[in-house]
DNA sequence: TGTGGGC
């Protein structure tokens, strides 16, 4: 279904969707206009899931190449992934057919693709009727948009009505495997130590319970399957019911959207709107919005991604999620917010410009979250995120809580976060390398020209499940896919200067596994979750050990095991030493190219450090730790979550029952082992993941 | 340097 509205209005660029009946694929003659590289990679529109039959017999001859390459069985391991073609359309459909408005999955294209009669659509919200404030016409039954949505009344939450469909949309079917993710359990990892430090910090929750959770919250989780809150959730949602301001670092895939939703929607669904709300003249038509909670991240799939979290849990609410970014129709979306804009889930670029616009305004938010907060807030990020959060209306730190989550926190945007925090608690999840135990790292050295027939002994070896590729430019990116769909391969590619339909669609056939390998720059690095990537290669090292990180955190996940590829020269040294520390801290293999080559580095670069870790942006010790907490040499309390036993008390430095002490008194500090001593490069760690 | 992100 997704695929077949794709085919509306593409251009010659999208040529690649005509050839319908040929699996897509042009023979190279053939070809009269350009066409991308990656576009040659998709099978056509509607074309059924991969089966062993499909892409064994005709893909390669629609591709006219020869393709003694190819090896059918390796790639077409659907199996693996759950994925019958009904099961995809079935989905699909959902997602589309009828909801009112914004359909999940990455169908956000509606909000590009203004079809007839798109997803925002489908009933005008009558204005804004703030005294029943929320979602006219869900009171006495279906809603306009059909989509089950309650309303504040009276003081009082009156959820809408159930809605099948729309549940199904949401929750997917049982065994659906594009929804794998939702409902892993986590209870494997209650071992997972907790770091938390600052004033005051709360006990950990350990159930979905009333109290503290609002009981419509509840049943929505439970429609999602997940069982018990996850270790940074059991800790976030007392700190951010508590008013408290949070930075947490934990590993996406570890319940981290949970961990603000939960909490932000829970006190929504108990307090109502804010009482400061919308200054609607008397008139019918207010063009502005005014959000309460406001959701940054880096990237728009990203965003997009959120946005599908947070549906799920404002499920028959009144809180009314929308979603913006840039890349899509702006008209769509403008139209989305006048419905209602409650949560707002944004890329900064186009949030500027809605605010420009006077279509939105931040007066009224009560939570700001960045996520992926340490890219929100390094160089690239740093000026449009102070120019909505300080240059704005939004209220200053003191009328907001400000949350912010990432799985690495370096040192220098610790600092820098600070200016939009208040006395806040910060949290660490997760022990040292836990990630890594389910993540097999692999390091060769290979030499630039030789890294494409590596990773075709690499794609031929390790075929089942999908491939993540990560290259560090663009270009590389369109001829690295463009070269493995020459040699037969079904591949695509994701990068920033492929359209949002392009990155959509790209995303969409990895996903569902009709395109098991993805070459990707870092717009695919962070927080993406999908399920079943068996496989990270790092074509190309980023120059960043923290980009690393989330780049192998695409597989691994949840429980899952994964694989990953580094392909290292003497191009990469910069980050050798990090990649070194990295590994060993894993418990991973260590080959014994890495460890000469960083004793070559420490020749020369300059300083203790070699490489380009200068500044003091090398990992140090392997957990992060709270900046706070290295001004006196103190470190913060140390809080095992099932170590120290006595359930949250106790501590060393107060963690729980001794508010005062807090990470500032120098608690009892790590376990042995735990916080390295600080690496040559600086005043210590720095960097991490848990 | 490159990568994200508005028009």
């Amino acid at each position: 279904m997704a695929d077949q509205l794709d085919m509306n209005g593409l251009s010659l660029k999208d040529s690649q969707h005509a050839p319908q009946g040929q699996n897509g694929f042009h023979a190279p003659g053939e070809r009269s206009a350009y066409i991308p590289p990656h576009a040659r990679s998709s099978a056509g529109p509607r074309a059924p899931a991969p089966t062993a039959a499909s892409l064994d017999g005709a893909m390669p001859a629609a591709n006219g190449l020869g393709q003694s390459n190819w090896a059918p069985p390796k790639y077409v391991h659907i199996p693996p992934l759950g994925f019958s073609t009904a099961e995809i359309d079935i989905h699909r459909s959902a997602g589309f057919a009828g909801a009112g408005r914004g359909s999940g999955g990455w169908a956000n294209a509606q909000s590009f693709t203004p079809r007839g009669g798109n997803n925002w659509e489908g009933g005008a919200r009558g204005g804004f009727d703030r005294n029943a404030y929320g979602n006219p016409g869900a009171g006495g039954g279906q809603s306009a948009r059909g989509s089950g949505e309650g309303q504040w009344r009276d003081g009082k939450h009156i959820p809408g009505p159930a809605n099948q469909r729309v549940e199904r949309e949401l929750f997917g079917v049982p065994n659906d495997p594009s929804k794998q993710q939702t409902g892993i359990n986590f209870e494997k990892y209650d071992d997972i130590p907790v770091e938390a430090s600052g004033q005051g910090v709360p006990e950990p929750v350990t159930t979905f319970t009333n109290p503290p959770l609002d009981d419509h919250l509840i049943a929505n989780i439970e429609l999602s399957g997940y069982k018990v809150p996850t270790p940074v959730q059991k800790y976030s949602i007392p700190i951010v019911m508590g008013g408290r301001d949070l930075m947490a670092c934990a590993q996406t895939g570890s319940g981290k959207t949970g961990g603000f939703l939960f909490p932000i929607l829970s006190q929504a669904y108990q307090t109502g709107p804010s009482a400061a709300a919308p200054q609607q003249g008397g008139f019918a038509r207010q063009r502005k919005a005014y959000p309460t909670s406001l959701i940054l991240a880096p990237t728009r799939e990203l965003v997009s991604q959120i946005y599908d979290e947070a549906r799920k849990f404002a499920y028959r609410s009144w809180v009314r999620p929308c979603v913006v970014y840039g890349g899509a129709d702006i008209g769509s979306q403008l139209r989305q917010i006048e419905r209602g804009c409650d949560l707002l889930v944004a890329t900064p670029g186009r949030l500027v410009d809605l605010i420009e616009r006077g279509r939105i305004s931040l007066a009224n938010i009560k939570y700001l979250v960045l996520d992926e907060a340490d890219r929100m807030l390094d160089m690239g990020f740093e000026p449009q995120i102070r120019r909505i959060v300080e240059g704005e209306d939004m209220p200053p730190t003191a009328g907001r809580q400000t949350l912010m989550f990432s799985a690495t926190f370096p040192r220098d945007i610790q600092m820098l976060a600070r200016d939009f925090l208040k006395d806040y608690i910060f949290l660490s999840v997760g022990r040292v390398g836990s990630t890594s135990e389910n993540i097999t790292q692999k390091v060769e050295y290979v030499e630039d020209a030789d890294k494409r027939s590596v990773l075709l002994d690499i794609l031929h070896t390790h075929g089942a499940g999908l491939t993540l590729i990560f290259v560090e430019t663009k270009r590389m990116a369109d001829s690295l896919s463009d070269f493995l769909i020459n040699q037969g391969f079904p591949a695509t590619s994701i990068h920033g200067d492929r359209t949002q339909r392009e990155r959509e669609r790209a995303l969409d056939m990895f996903r569902s596994g009709r395109c098991p390998i993805l070459v990707a720059t870092a717009v695919a690095a962070r927080g993406l979750d999908i399920p079943n990537v068996k496989h990270v290669v790092n074509y190309d090292l980023p120059t960043d050990i923290d980009d690393y990180v989330h780049r192998i955190g695409r597989t691994g996940r949840a429980g899952n095991t994964g694989i990953s590829t580094a392909f290292f020269n003497r191009g990469n040294r910069g980050v050798v030493r990090d990649l070194l520390e990295l590994l060993k801290e894993a418990n991973q293999e260590v080959p014994a190219f890495l460890e000469s080559i960083a004793r070559e580095g420490s020749g020369f670069g300059g300083g203790g450090r070699g490489g380009r870790s200068g500044g003091g942006r090398g990992r140090g010790a392997t957990a992060t730790r709270d900046v706070r907490s290295f001004g006196g040499g103190q470190r913060p309390a140390y809080a095992g979550s099932q170590w120290g036993g006595s359930s949250g008390g106790g501590y060393g430095g107060g963690f729980g029952g001794a508010p005062a002490a807090g990470g500032y008194s120098g608690g009892g500090g790590y376990g042995s082992g735990y916080g390295n001593p600080s690496g040559p490069s600086g005043p210590g760690p720095n960097s991490s993941w848990w």
